[in-house]
DNA sequence: TCCGTATCGGAACTGCGAGTATCGTTACAG
DNA sequence: CTGTAACGATACTCGCAGTTCCGATACGGA
C-alpha cells in the first residue's frame, strides 16, 4: 500500500548534498497542472519535469513511476473542504451549501478538477479512492445537515439519504461527461426546491 | 465532418478483389468489445485485428486512424433505445422507466458500457456527442412522462424539467465514477418516491 | 482465358515516451 | 578539506502503438 513515497523518510540523512525542501512541491504542483489541463495520458514526465525546472532524474529519484507521481500531485488536491452551513433550516443549510458547490465547479479550476477527476478515477483505482474519499467526506457533512433537519421535524425521518446527499452531486458529473453546461447560481432555488419537494403536484 | 468512413461508398468498385462484406462489422465488433473491457489507450490495433482474424493494414484501409475506428465502434453501441412506458400513472411510469434503467447497468454489460461511455466522453469530444445524443433520447422519453403528467394534474408545472429527467443518470454515472455500488432494483420505489416527494416531511 | 486492380494477412518500419544511466557540478556533514 | 548524495542536463535503451509496405489472392472486364 503505497503511500506518499516522498516526504515519509528523508529527514534521516546526514551525508551528501540534502534535498531540496521544496522541490517536491514544485515537481506535484507542475504535475498536478498538467494533468488538470491535459489528463494522465497527454502528460509526460519530461513536460512535468521542465515545468518545475528541475531534471528528470529528480523526479524518479522521489517517485519510482509515472504513476506514483501522479498519485501523490492528486493527493495534494484533495485537501480542502467545503464549509458546514448550519442556519437552522434546511432552506437555508441547503442553499447555502449548494450555493458554494456550485460556485466552485463554475470556476475554470473547478470545472478542470472535476473534469480530471472524473478520468483519472476510471483510469486510476488508487485515484479513484482519493476522489471517493473526498466526496464521501463532502456527503457526510451533508447527512449531517439532514439528520439536524430531521430533528427539528423538517424532513421524514424515512427518506434515503445516500440519494439525498449524492444527488446532486450526480447531476454536475452528468452534464459535465455529457459537454451540457453546469447549473449556475440561478438555479440553486431550483435545486432546493427539488431537494425538497420533488416533482409532486 | 467525417461520419463512416466505411459502409459509404464501396458499392460501386467493379475493378479488383471486392471487399469481404463481413469484415466491417467483424473489425467494429472486435473494437467494441475491447474498448468496453478496456478503455481506448489500453486497447492496441494489434489486438482488434487479431480479434477479428485479419491484417492490421485491413483495419487502417477502412478507417484513417485508431480514434475513427474507436468512433465507428461506439457508433453502433448507441443504437438501441429503453421503450417507452405509459400506465397513466406517473407512479407507473417512473417505475417502469427506473426499472428497465437499473436493471440494464447492473448488468456486466450496462456496466462496462456506462463506464467507458464516460471515459471516451472525456478523451473524445466525437464519442462525448454520441452518448450525449443518446442520453437526450433518453431524456426526451422521460420529459415527455412528465410532461403527460401535468397534463393530468399529478405533477406541477413549473418543475425544472432538466433536473427531473436527469438527476437520475447522474447518480448513476457518480456511483460508477466513485467506485460505490450502482442501485439495484430494489431501490426502484425509493427512487421513484425521492423524484415525487423529496425529502420534506 | 488472362490482365489489371483492389483486396487480403502478415511483416517491417517509425516515432515517441517511460524509465535508466551517466555526465560534471554543487551543497552539505564530518 | 573530503566524501557523499542530490542536482540539472543529456543521451541512451527498450517496448510498443500507429502506420506503411509486400507478396499473394480474388474478382471484373476484355
Amino acid at each position: 500500500m503505497p503511500e506518499q513515497d516522498s516526504l515519509a523518510a528523508p529527514a534521516k540523512r546526514g551525508r551528501g548534498r540534502p534535498r531540496d525542501p521544496e522541490t517536491d512541491s514544485k515537481i506535484t504542483r507542475a504535475a498536478s497542472e498538467l494533468l488538470l489541463l491535459r489528463g494522465f495520458d497527454k502528460t509526460t514526465v519530461d513536460e512535468v519535469a521542465a515545468r518545475a525546472g528541475v531534471g528528470k532524474a529528480t523526479v524518479y529519484r522521489r517517485w519510482p513511476s509515472k504513476e506514483d507521481l501522479a498519485f501523490a500531485a492528486m493527493q495534494s488536491l484533495y485537501s480542502d473542504e467545503f464549509p458546514e452551513a448550519d442556519t437552522g433550516t434546511i432552506e437555508g443549510d441547503l442553499t447555502a451549501t449548494y450555493g458554494s458547490i456550485i460556485a466552485f465547479v463554475n470556476t475554470e479550476t473547478g470545472a478542470s478538477f472535476l473534469r480530471m477527476s472524473i478520468m483519472e478515477s476510471i483510469r486510476d483505482e488508487r485515484i479513484a479512492s482519493l476522489y471517493r474519499a473526498s466526496t464521501e467526506r463532502r456527503e457526510e457533512i451533508a447527512r449531517r445537515t439532514f439528520e439536524r433537519a430531521i430533528e427539528r421535524g423538517e424532513v421524514r425521518a424515512d427518506i434515503n439519504m445516500d440519494m439525498a446527499v449524492q444527488w446532486l452531486g450526480g447531476l454536475l458529473i452528468m452534464r459535465e461527461v455529457t459537454g451540457r453546461p453546469l447549473p449556475t447560481l440561478d438555479d440553486v432555488p431550483d435545486l432546493v426546491a427539488f431537494t425538497l419537494r420533488g416533482i409532486r403536484a
